[in-house]
DNA sequence: GTAATTTGTGGCAAAATGTGATTTTAGTGA
DNA sequence: TCACTAAAATCACATTTTGCCACAAATTAC
C-alpha cells in the first residue's frame, strides 16, 4: 500500500535530488518517526538510498553538475517556466532545446494535454513523454555533456522533419541586441528550432542579461517573445521593443512542493 | 447506478487530485461511513486510489506503470545489473534497450569509464551521460509509452550503423527456450541489438520465467548469458546449456532476503 | 402500506501516528 | 586511535484515526 505521502516524497525528491528526513517531517507536518517509517519501504525497496539524516533517489546518487545548475536559481527559473508554459495550449506543437530553464519548462508543461513535443533533451522528453496524450519527438545522435543534449548534425536534421507553433531556447549569455551561448552545437540546434516554429521564445533568468557569450544564436529580430525573472535595463528593453518582442517579466512565487 | 454524490466526489477529485474522506463527508454533510460506501465501487471499479483516509484519482495521483516497474522487485534488479556490470571492462562497447533492469543496468555501469553506449533508453542515456569519459549514442524518433524508449524503424537503422562488444537486452517473459517481450516495436530493437553485438546477454528477474509473451526476441541459442537473480527451473537450466548460454544468479547482500 | 434501498450508529479490529527511552552512528578533538 | 558528543535511528508503548461489520432508523419506490 502506497501513502499518500510515499508519492510526495519521491515527487520531491525528483525535482531536488536528496532531502533530508527532518525537511520531509516539517514540509508534511508530521512527525520524523513518522517519515522514518514511510521511507523504510522505499529504502528495502531500493528506489532510494538513506545516509545519516537524509536520502536520496538511488538513480541520481552522484551530484552532476546539470543538476546543481538545476538548483542554482530554481525559483526563478520555475516562475518563468509557469509563465511560458501559460501560453502553450493543450494540443500545441512545441520544440525546446536543452538547458536547465527549459528543463523546468518541461516540467511546468506537465499538465498539459495531448502535447507534440521536439526537443534534443532527454530530460524534457523523459518529462512529458509520461504526459497525457502527449506525443514526444526525441533528437537521436550523441550526447554531449551531462545536461543530456542530443547534438550534431542528425539532430539539426531531425528537427527540419517537423514544424511547430512554439519554440523556446535557452540562452546562456544575452547581450546588445543578441542572444548568445557557449558550444556550437546547442547554437547550431537552437537555430533549427527557431527557423522551424512560428512563436519564437526564449526563456531565461535575468542573471544572463548583459553577459556576453560566444556564438551567437539569433538577433533579437528573430525572437517573438522573451521570459524572464526580473526587468532589464532600459537600453535593452527598448532594443527588445524596436525588435517587435514582447518581453514578459513573470511573478509569482508558488510553493514547490505543491 | 451512480448517484448525485459520485459525480459530486469526481468532480472534487478532478480539481483537488486528492481528498479526505473526511473532507468529503463534511463537504456534503453526511457521514463517514455513507462516503466510504459511496467510494467503493469507484475504487473497485479503478477510477479512483484508496489510501488510509484519502482517496485521489487513479491517473493524477497514481505514479507512472514505468516508476511503479522501477519499484517492484527493485532490489532483485539492482543485484542483477550489478552482477552484469561487473562483466563489463572500463572502455567497452555497450549495446541495451528499454527496461526497468536495463535502467538499473545503466545504474551500476555509472561507475565505469570511458565506455561508448548506444542504446534506445532516454533513462540509460541520461544516466549514463555524466560517466566519466563515457560517450552515449542515443537512438531518436517517437518516445513510446512512459519508459522513455525510443522506438520505429529510426531507431533500428540508427542501431545498425554500430558494432559493441555486450548488447544487454531485457525481457518481459521466457517461456520455453524463447525469450519473448508483449511490444513488436520493442522486440524489433532488442533483434537489431543483438544482431550487432558479440556478447548477448538477458537481464531479467527470475519472475519473467515460465511466463508467456506475445512476440518473440529470440531463441536461447541467440544468447550467450543470461543474469537472474534465483536458479531457474532444472528443465529451463538444461535448454539454457544446451544452447551453450551460461546462466549466472546474481546474489547480493539484501536485508531481509531470507 | 409494504418492500427495498439508503443512511446513520456503535462496537470492534486494523492501521497509522506520536512520544519518550535507548541504542547506533557520524563527526570531533585530544 | 580512542573516547566523547550530538544527531539520528530504532524500539516499545500509548493514543488516535480509519475501516469494516451488523443492525437500526429513515427514506424512497411501487
Amino acid at each position: 500500500m502506497l501513502s499518500k505521502r510515499h508519492t510526495e516524497i519521491l515527487k520531491i525528491l525528483d525535482t531536488e535530488g536528496t532531502v533530508t528526513i527532518s525537511a520531509l517531517a516539517e514540509a508534511m507536518d508530521v512527525s520524523l518517526e513518522t517519515i522514518r517509517r514511510d521511507v523504510r519501504p522505499l529504502v528495502d525497496g531500493g528506489t532510494v538510498l538513506r545516509m545519516h539524516g537524509a536520502i536520496s533517489l538511488t538513480s541520481q546518487a552522484g551530484e552532476a553538475p546539470f543538476r546543481r545548475r538545476m538548483r542554482e536559481n530554481a525559483a526563478a527559473k520555475q516562475v518563468i517556466a509557469a509563465a511560458a508554459a501559460a501560453t502553450v495550449r493543450h494540443g500545441d506543437a512545441v520544440m525546446m532545446d536543452t538547458g536547465t530553464t527549459t528543463s523546468f519548462l518541461a516540467r511546468a508543461l506537465a499538465g498539459h494535454k495531448r502535447l507534440t513535443i521536439i526537443t534534443n533533451s532527454t530530460d524534457a522528453a523523459r518529462i512529458l513523454s509520461a504526459g497525457e496524450g502527449n506525443r514526444v519527438f526525441l533528437a537521436g545522435g550523441q550526447i554531449i555533456g551531462d545536461s543530456g543534449a542530443v547534438l550534431g548534425a542528425q539532430a539539426v536534421r531531425f528537427v527540419n522533419g517537423f514544424s511547430a507553433t512554439h519554440a523556446f531556447i535557452s540562452a546562456g549569455a544575452v547581450d546588445g541586441d543578441e542572444v548568445m551561448d557557449y558550444e556550437e552545437t546547442e547554437v547550431e540546434f537552437a537555430c533549427a528550432l527557431l527557423s522551424r516554429a512560428e512563436r519564437r521564445v526564449l526563456v531565461t533568468d535575468a542573471t544572463k542579461f548583459g553577459r556576453r557569450g560566444l556564438v551567437t544564436v539569433c538577433g533579437f529580430a528573430d525572437l517573438d517573445a522573451v521570459f524572464t525573472d526580473a526587468p532589464v535595463s532600459k537600453a535593452m528593453a527598448d532594443r527588445f521593443k524596436n525588435a517587435g518582442v514582447r518581453v514578459e517579466i513573470a511573478r509569482g512565487n508558488r510553493p514547490y512542493s505543491g
